[in-house]
DNA sequence: TCGTGCCGCTTACCTATGTTATCACGACAA
DNA sequence: TTGTCGTGATAACATAGGTAAGCGGCACGA
């Protein structure tokens, strides 16, 4: 098993080895699966524990009292899914698998000795936190301001780019589970209009999208659409902070 | 001055006095005036100090190439308004004034320093952004899946609540500045729209907006109309998780 | 082997919100 | 004193995207 948080994390420091070890462990003492589309934390709950995706995709959304059903983000593995065991009483948004899933539970206070024993670990988590309110941000300026033609090529965009950052993707193509009602839910759109705009934009020729496969043959050109820039998404892995310090 | 990054910080953890004089020493060493609609940052640029707002009113904004703009956040006194020093090497979106506005500016080092020397400090600051993180993904809710009616709403109460938690409201009345484009920008409508909407909130008694002046006469009704639950912003200040373990 | 349910797709119609333009008012600078 | 600009307000009209309903294919379980 890669240790795709050890991987995430060196992203924003260096870890020592020691560091890396003390995650292992714990990554592999939590190993869990889960089925598709259930959830592992509901809007409500107490959290107990803090979930990393190892494999599958898995979501955070959030509910109004009549229905309505808002993706707030994506989960893809190496993302750890919730930190907000630190602040929250009280879930204030629910976390469900979209395919079945393979993820490592750590618990409160396992998670907790980890941090105060490593303050590198302490301080990557951060940094990781930083990028994911950056890519929330990005997301109000979707839903705020994009048509739903750039919106759903800035969220193809977005996903194809996080998963080529962990490897999976093959040439201008992904395995892409979401089915149109998901991205329904991620845009702020009904699962009509996302039919009619994705078949717009295959006529385009940005994208094709059958089986569960997802392949861009022209990335620039849905960029373009979208109005993408990868800035957001800090995935430069430069350490600019440590590099200077270290 | 009231040290109103202490009183925010302290709604996470305990301090000491050493924490709190240390916070007060930087604060005090930073103090600036910037005019309103003035930007403090952009992006783009390359962020060299941490913003805290002791005065007025400010915001983050994102656009596009071609010139919309979305809001989206704001920051009132006590909030911090951007630790991306940590991670950025460039700015992915701007800090805007939109009142005269008056803040205290730390440097990367100083501020550096401070988180180094005083863990608890650390702690809180990351708890304080994950509230931060918990109100933008509600942002992304209200942009996805509230009407312009609900949305607006939505606005106002959790402006409302923000201010009273910082003594910024008196009765069911506060100082409120922002122009109905302001309000469009965030709420991802356009002003004239938000105008037909304000006069609507107006006919149902729910709201009174004139001068700079709001005015919540059923804040109940209000938060109904919005669909409006407060448990995204944590203000329970109750140190769950330290009562615990102190 | 036949249901049952999910998924992608389509069509006809509807409406919330955007667009463009105009006006009045007050603040402020020349 | 006049001009300019930002703000709130209105009106007439346009459209992106929502609603409701239904169809076929396919996986899966009884």
């Amino acid at each position: 098993m890669v240790n795709s948080l050890a991987l995430r994390l060196q992203a924003y420091t260096k870890l020592s080895q020691d560091d890396m070890a003390a995650i292992d462990r714990l990554v592999r003492k939590g190993v869990r699966e889960i089925g598709a589309r259930r959830d592992l934390l509901r809007e409500g709950e107490t959290p107990r524990s803090v979930f990393l995706v190892l494999e599958g995709w898995a979501c955070r959304y959030k509910t109004l009292p009549d229905g309505r059903r808002q993706i707030v983000s994506l989960f893809i593995a190496g993302d750890i899914c919730d930190l907000n065991i630190y602040i929250l009483k009280e879930m204030d948004h629910s976390i469900g698998a979209i395919t079945s899933l393979k993820v490592a539970e750590i618990s409160r206070d396992d998670f907790e000795r980890l941090m105060l024993e490593h303050p590198r670990i302490t301080q990557a988590l951060f940094w990781n936190e930083l990028v994911t309110v950056a890519v929330q941000r990005e997301w109000t300026l979707n839903l705020g301001q994009r048509t739903a033609y750039e919106r759903i090529a800035h969220l193809l965009c977005e996903i194809y780019l996080r998963l080529s950052s962990v490897g999976l993707t093959s040439g201008d193509s992904c395995h892409f589970p979401l089915t149109q009602v998901d991205i329904a839910d991620a845009t702020g759109l009904t699962a009509v209009h996302v039919n009619r705009t994705l078949q717009e934009l295959r006529r385009e020729g940005l994208v094709e999208l059958h089986g569960r496969t997802l392949t861009i043959p022209d990335f620039e050109g849905l960029r373009a659409a979208a109005m993408f820039n990868d800035n957001y998404l800090h995935l430069e892995r430069e350490g600019a902070y440590l590099d200077a310090n270290d």
